[in-house]
DNA sequence: AACTCTCGCAACCGCCCCTCG
DNA sequence: TCGAGGGGCGGTTGCGAGAGT
């Protein structure tokens, strides 16, 4: 027999959430902090399974979520990292702050998808045989170069100003590409953007004082525990790696790290590293 | 105006991994 | 060492809105 359902599918309530429920999980976790997910519907009164209450909290309601309006840059992040990570979304979006796994997840699947199909069917019906190994070793390669390039940008802080991470869904002219469509939890959201103290609370929030240290940490946690579980060059400590980060200042992965490696300064390691990555792709990838 | 079709997205489901006793 | 429970993740579904006929 499988496992036990989460929670008693009796009295279970199910479908979209409704506003007055939305304030209910907030407020929780406004004084709780996110987790223990399975003490949410007991202690609110939620008709709703602990699940459903984590995915509410992580998919809508967390603060710093932006919803829709992907950029170009955004987009062509996404392509690039599917490529090279699979379909691991929450490794994906990871290098996406302010982003949830779920959005990228249907963002590919609606648009990106297709996308890629149609131009798919375009160089298909080009009479264009299939590249061989070599060709396709090349193509990797340009595209691990525009990858570098995407991420480098991701991480570029003398660019652009990072996107500011807002918790006031109910104003602005874009509004709509952000969450919470409720103006009274946006505002009570508002109000606690800025924990005074540390831990589960603090997750995903404090990181709004710093993108790229947002950026690192959470590729960090999400790519190691995640993305790399059943891969070890890409995951190459993950405890380590969790110390480090407390520690305050995060190590990059192993693909992160690679994807930000000068070759021209360092030509050995990145060869060394490119190769340990090619090799995975290519036994990932049996021809 | 009414009906059908298509699309986008929120949410659910089931599996897997990690932690803890 | 092992099993149970909690949480995370990816795949899938269902529904509402808009477009098309």
């Amino acid at each position: 027999m499988g496992r036990p359902p989460c929670c008693d599918k009796e009295g279970v309530k199910k479908g979209p959430w409704t506003p007055e429920e939305d304030i209910i999980l907030v407020s929780y976790v406004q004084e709780h902090g996110p987790g223990n997910w399975r003490a949410v519907p007991a202690r609110t009164g939620l008709l709703r399974c602990s699940k459903s209450c984590r995915l509410r909290w992580t998919n809508y309601l967390r603060p710093g979520i932006r919803r829709g309006g992907f950029s170009d840059h955004e987009e062509r992040l996404i392509v690039h990292l599917q490529a090279l990570l699979g379909n691991r979304w929450s490794a994906i979006a990871s290098y996406l702050p302010h982003r949830t796994d779920n959005d990228i997840k249907n963002f590919w699947n609606t648009h990106l998808k297709k996308k890629l199909l149609a131009a798919n069917h375009i160089v298909s019906s080009s009479s264009t045989p299939p590249p061989a190994k070599g060709d396709w070793e090349r193509k990797l390669q340009t595209d691990i170069g525009l990858a570098r390039q995407a991420l480098r940008d991701a991480l570029s802080v003398n660019g652009a100003a990072p996107p500011a991470v807002t918790v006031n869904a109910g104003g602005g002219d874009d509004s709509a590409a952000y969450a919470l469509n409720a103006r009274d939890i946006s505002m009570m959201l508002s109000g606690w953007a800025a924990p005074s103290g540390k831990g589960a609370i603090a997750d995903g929030i404090g990181a709004a004082e710093s993108a790229l240290s947002e950026v690192t940490g959470a590729a960090e946690c999400s790519a190691a525990s995640s993305a790399s579980n059943s891969n070890p060059v890409l995951a190459p400590s993950a405890s380590a790696s969790s110390k480090a980060t407390v520690a305050g200042v995060p190590p990059l992965s192993a693909i992160e790290s690679w994807l930000l490696l000068d070759d021209s300064s360092e030509p050995r390691l990145a060869l060394e590293v490119e190769e340990q990555l090619l090799d995975v792709a290519l036994r990932n990838y049996a021809f």
